[in-house]
DNA sequence: AGCACGCCGACT
DNA sequence: GTCGGCGTGCTC
């Protein structure tokens, strides 16, 4: 008798261990670990993963694993352990762990139909709902109101049964394929006897006697400009024959990647690349800080150092950020790796997801790129894991289980005993002091591909601005430069960070703001749809007229939004033509790279967006980039705010002056003097980084200590007051006295659907017991988490603070 | 999480 | 006496 332990399906802390089952004797060979499986669990039926095979179990009364749902494990035993390690280091279940390691469509789906056993003894009311079925879904019964008392004593008796389902929801696509019935020479006689009208069936039969091989109807339909009802003409000739085929769905079906070869490589890539080589070479597990400017080359290095990696018969990660993975990004990977890569990235359909997925199991590319979840990429001989643009934050996962790729890499590239690449312009503070302590290897590349220098900044002083008596948001330096990039029919980038900035209304009389009435917040004013709407739950109003409070007419909007921005710059340049990229005008599927088409084909001289246009773009004309407003970020509540502005500034400054033109940065601010601005516009970053070591030494932050967040919620502040203090003091009780415990404090969004929000955060250098000390804090309120509503957040190295 | 079991008040 | 409300505790 062998025994599965399986890790259950059921969000719950008290279920967060393995369960055993015993394993049908039909089964024995079948099952292996990492298998999701359907069990009995209590009265239910539920999915599970087989976690590990054992001979025995101790527990008396073993039920079976009742059927397998995966003829391949959908987790290898790499995975299975480091799920299992994920969770433990971030304080999450099990279960959770390894659904974020797989693709959404591979996550169970629950369903309970009522079968009928009898026909006589049944009540009226439900033979009427049965209406002679012997199956109704347990949806129907509660939609009709069924009469759950009839259906409890009718399950007693047994004339009834409730069955549980369990449902993968993942789909193969299916696609109908033409081939011929005949051979060849047969077709060729047919062709003849066709009626001569036949124009249209005669071109097919034509096409299949010059290609004799199978092709997909629709390609068939495209390229004979037919119809299916002409091939339906032939099948029944018996001339073709059509068959349904598993197809993979295929993002990428419309594009054509011109296919690269290896660049000659510059002297400081090779100086790079040699290190990483050799780890590959040698099997040697080290993580590398690849510091490069701008324009330095990283891809090249990435991409030669995977070309050896798949030499050598391995496989590769890449990671890139969400917004950098656009279609001109996949294309250099596509186009030096072709049909090598997997692309994994949130503008796929569950669907498409789940193909790219499958090829990486059945081991038919060799790299994929993707954005953070594909660090779980199921492959099992990785060569070497990239992560471009180390320092974005969207590789912590905001969510539970709040993992940083990062470290997931780090865990992999250990197991595999294989490079990691860490790659940025701007490395992340804790990157870069790890990199000089010599626990990453540091490797830099300082100067640009082509020797060019990156473009002068000039800072203005939108204070003195104002004194001058410009009241707009463009220096009057900014606008004679767009003036003259337009004559010159050259490009213009302008960038509006508007994080911490969006556009509130608020009464000019009394001063009153329009807030959400469940957030404490104010709410943005959407000019496209004439709304306000709160940007932290779903809540909306028309646009008001008047205020509510003193019934004044005088109705303002504040801050500067890019459709504000837009409309000021045309009063301002009236002959600008310019492409908005936010979130508003990128929403619908394609609209990003339509928007980033007209502004290539020069069909609008300005680009205006917020931070997705601040990576990546790379545009032959673009002279000139202006920053409008750096102040909003650096003001934020957050302590790498200050880090965050430089990097973002460093990045955009990049887009200027990429090719023969040489380029120019405008930063409008009203901090001039502050050392991340500065720095940013020499393009400083050792500098920096020196001095805001010092910062982060003197006010005790990462990366001279660590931090947890605890963020607690709940609709009643008193008990959110509460619990937090407890908390606090628990923890002060539990950690060594070299850790500090700051708060409870009320978080910077004190209300969020109408739940307050307080938190606490500790410093500390090192608590190896903290893990253990939280769980048992989570145990002690986890009725209250249960019945209560009460919401305790636990984030370990938190990137975001609100 | 879901579901059963069990204990107590309300009502035929 | 029985129905149904919810609090409690278990699920290999």
């Amino acid at each position: 008798m062998s025994v599965a332990k399986v890790v259950v399906d059921v969000p719950s802390s008290q279920i967060n261990h393995t369960f055993d089952y015993k394993i049908p004797e039909k089964y024995e060979a079948l099952l292996k670990v990492g298998m999701r499986v359907t069990i009995p669990f209590g009265p239910r039926k539920i999915m599970g993963f087989v976690i590990e095979i054992v001979p025995t179990s101790d527990v008396k009364r073993l039920k079976e694993i009742e059927a397998i749902m995966d003829i391949t494990p959908v987790l290898t035993k790499e995975l299975l352990q480091l799920g299992k390690w994920m969770a433990d280091q971030t304080v999450s279940l099990y279960i959770q762990a390894y659904q974020a390691m797989l693709p959404r469509v591979l996550k169970a789906k629950y369903k309970k139909e009522i079968e009928k056993l009898t026909d006589i003894e049944l009540t009226a009311s439900l033979k009427q709902m049965f209406a002679g079925r012997d199956f109704i879904t347990f949806e129907e019964f509660e939609e009709n109101k069924g009469n759950y008392a009839e259906l409890l004593h009718a399950l007693k008796e047994g004339y009834i049964q409730i069955n549980y389902i369990v449902e993968s929801k993942e789909t193969s696509k299916k696609a109908l394929f033409i081939d011929m019935a005949k051979e060849q020479h047969l077709l060729e006689e047919a062709f003849i006897d066709l009626p001569k009208n036949a124009k249209k069936q005669q071109e097919v039969l034509q096409y299949f006697i010059s290609n004799p091989t199978e092709i997909e109807q629709k390609k068939l339909i495209e390229k004979c400009k037919t119809t299916p009802h002409t091939i339906q003409l032939l099948i029944e000739k018996g001339l073709l024959k059509k068959t349904l085929k598993k197809v993979y769905r295929d993002p990428f079906a419309n594009t054509n990647f011109q296919s690269t070869t290896a660049l000659q490589l510059s002297e400081q890539q090779r100086k790079a690349i040699e290190p990483i080589w050799k780890s590959i070479d040698n099997n040697y597990n080290e993580t590398f800080l690849l510091h490069g400017v701008t324009g330095s080359g990283k891809t090249e290095v990435y991409l030669q150092s995977i070309e050896k990696v798949i030499k050598l018969g391995k496989e590769a990660i890449v990671l890139v950020p969400e917004i950098a993975l656009t279609p001109q990004m996949v294309k250099r990977f596509k186009g030096r790796f072709g049909d090598d890569v997997a692309v994994l990235h949130s503008g796929l359909s569950p669907g498409e997801r789940f193909d790219e997925w499958t090829k990486i199991q059945k081991k038919e590319v060799k790299v994929v790129v993707g954005a953070r979840s594909a660090i779980f990429a199921p492959f099992e001989k990785l060569g070497i894991i990239i992560i471009d643009e180390e320092h974005e934050t969207s590789y912590k996962q905001e969510e539970q289980p709040r993992y940083h790729a990062r470290e997931i890499a780090k865990y992999r590239g250990e197991y595999h005993q294989c490079p990691v690449v860490l790659g940025s312009a701007t490395p992340l503070l804790e990157s870069f002091a790890r990199a000089k302590k010599g626990v990453y290897t540091l490797l830099e590349m300082t100067s640009r591909m082509n020797e060019q220098q990156m473009p002068p900044v000039k800072i203005i002083d939108m204070r003195e601005e104002l004194h001058a008596g410009n009241r707009t948001m463009f220096s009057r330096e900014l606008v004679q430069a767009i003036k003259n990039r337009i004559e010159r029919n050259e490009q213009v980038v302008l960038f509006l960070n508007r994080r911490g900035h969006s556009t509130f209304v608020m009464c000019r009389e009394c001063g009153d703001v329009v807030k959400c009435p469940s957030c404490d917040i104010a709410l943005t004013y959407h000019k496209s749809s004439y709304q306000l709407k709160c940007h932290y739950c779903d809540y909306q109003i028309p646009m008001i007229q008047e205020c509510k409070e003193c019934q004044s007419k005088q109705i303002q909007y504040f801050g500067t939004g890019t459709q504000k921005v837009e409309e000021s710059l045309l009063e301002v340049i009236p002959e600008a033509k310019i492409v908005r990229m936010d979130v508003d005008t990128t929403r619908r599927k394609g609209a990003h790279e339509k928007l980033l088409t007209i502004f290539q084909e020069k069909r609008a001289n300005i680009l205006l967006g917020t931070q997705m246009i601040a990576k990546g773009l790379d545009f032959e004309d673009v002279t000139l980039v202006g920053v409008l407003a750096v102040d909003s970020m650096l003001n934020l509540p957050d302590f790498r705010a200050s880090e965050k502005t430089f990097q973002l500034l460093t990045q955009v400054s990049g887009r200027a002056g990429r090719h023969k033109l040489p380029g120019e940065v405008i930063m409008q601010t009203y901090s001039t003097e502050h050392y991340a601005v500065q720095l940013a516009s020499q393009y400083n970053y050792e500098q920096y980084f020196l001095h805001e070591m010092q910062m982060r030494k003197s006010f005790h932050y990462p990366p001279y200590y660590y931090l947890t967040l605890i963020n607690v919620s709940h609709q009643d502040e008193l008990k959110v007051q509460e619990v937090t203090k407890m908390i606090s003091r628990l923890l002060l009780k539990h950690l060594s006295g070299d850790a500090t415990i700051l708060g409870p404090t009320p978080s910077p969004i004190v209300r969020i659907n109408n739940r307050y929000r307080y938190q606490c955060m500790i410093k500390y250098k090192d608590e190896p017991n903290q893990r253990e000390i939280i769980r048992k804090i989570l145990q002690y309120y986890h009725d209250d988490i249960q019945k209560n509503n009460l919401m305790i957040q636990v984030d370990f190295e938190p990137y975001q603070l609100m």
